[in-house]
DNA sequence: CTTGTTGGTCAACTCGTGTTGGCCTATGTT
DNA sequence: AACATAGGCCAACACGAGTTGACCAACAAG
């Protein structure tokens, strides 16, 4: 064993042919899964749109499970945000998780599958407990307040993902990226800050 | 034809036997479909829940898709509501919709489904485009802005809903009825009435 | 008692899915 | 030139899904 390989190159990054085709790969299961979800993503349709062959998807991600999961690999990285002024965060938050948004549809993707997927679900619950949480901990009053404002604010921006790309209603789609900051921003603001009602 | 029935009572309701089962098939549906969404939701599974035969379900029902859409058929009623006092319109809306949420399980069910298949999308599209939009016409100022305004409550009461019944987050479901009232309400005020930003 | 209707089960069919292993063809090394 | 290896395709398998139609058991009517 550990024979082969292209012999003179062997653990460096090899820039190996195949390369190419498992970014198309992946690209085209973004897709996929973004558009269709998990079970309608159908292997044979993203080798299709990669025009490849079924088995390769296979070759190069062990099974479905594991393509979804390279697929949706990201990490919104909250805590790199700038907190001040403190009284913009809300703004700030709203803006930060638009670009988000429109930027990786495999955020599409995961709220898709999350829906009847509770691992995908997880997945989400995670940052809003390892990253969310810990903010509003740090920005709100009452410290042990923390969960249920957290929650408001997920709740506020994810609704709108939910309105905007994933059911995709048209009066959510209408609605133009500053609006949406001017009219969610004071609401997330209020979450994490305002006292408790 | 038209011949047969039961003969002596035939066009009023006949209480048949068989109208229990029908009914406890469509109980099992919308517990299934409402926990799993729709390809999870088999219909052996529900078949199984009801203690029946499968082909039992599409005697009664068809197919597969006829079931889910007796299984949903819901309206959430929103123009019986009280409009005054005209700044607590915020805070009644959202208690409707919690109520309504608790009560019907069906209505997990439209989301689940509705986050990958485009008619329940619809489905759900509808309410606010029949119900929302003219609320929020005659109550907000501009009407033309009710469109915008109704899409911002929708994406308000759907996260929480998202958040609470579908992804099943812990922080969400820890806030307690009031409580939510108490956050989302004057959110959802504000969404309506309010001047433009 | 016979008979036709109703509520129900059983076993099978068909189709699409994820997944597997064998085979082919370049390509680059010796 | 000979050959090993990586990249790729093809055909098939196994399985679970929705769906269908033949068959069975009560049971009420004639």
């Amino acid at each position: 064993m550990f024979v082969g390989m292209t012999g003179t190159t062997e653990n460096q990054q090899a820039a190996r042919r195949s390369d190419a085709t498992r970014a198309t790969i992946l690209a085209a299961a973004r897709e996929r899964f973004a558009a269709d979800g998990y079970e309608k993503a159908t292997i044979r349709a993203i080798a299709r749109d990669a025009k490849i062959d079924p088995s390769m998807v296979m070759r190069y991600y062990g099974n479905k499970a594991g393509l979804f999961a390279e697929a949706v690999a990201i990490d919104p990285n909250l805590p790199g945000l700038p907190f001040e002024p403190r009284e913009e965060i809300g703004r700030t938050l709203v803006r930060h998780f638009l670009t988000l948004w429109e930027e990786n549809e495999e955020l599409t993707a995961l709220m898709r599958v999350g829906a009847t997927d509770p691992a995908a679900a997880e997945r989400m619950q995670s940052v809003l407990r390892e990253q969310l949480i810990p903010l509003a901990r740090r920005l709100g009053p009452e410290p042990d307040q923390a969960p249920a404002r957290a929650a408001l604010c997920a709740s506020t921006v994810l609704g709108l993902a939910l309105t905007r790309y994933v059911l995709r209603f048209p009066a959510s789609m209408a609605l133009g990226r500053e609006e949406i900051v001017d009219w969610l921003g004071p609401t997330v603001q209020r979450y994490l800050t305002a006292p408790t009602p």
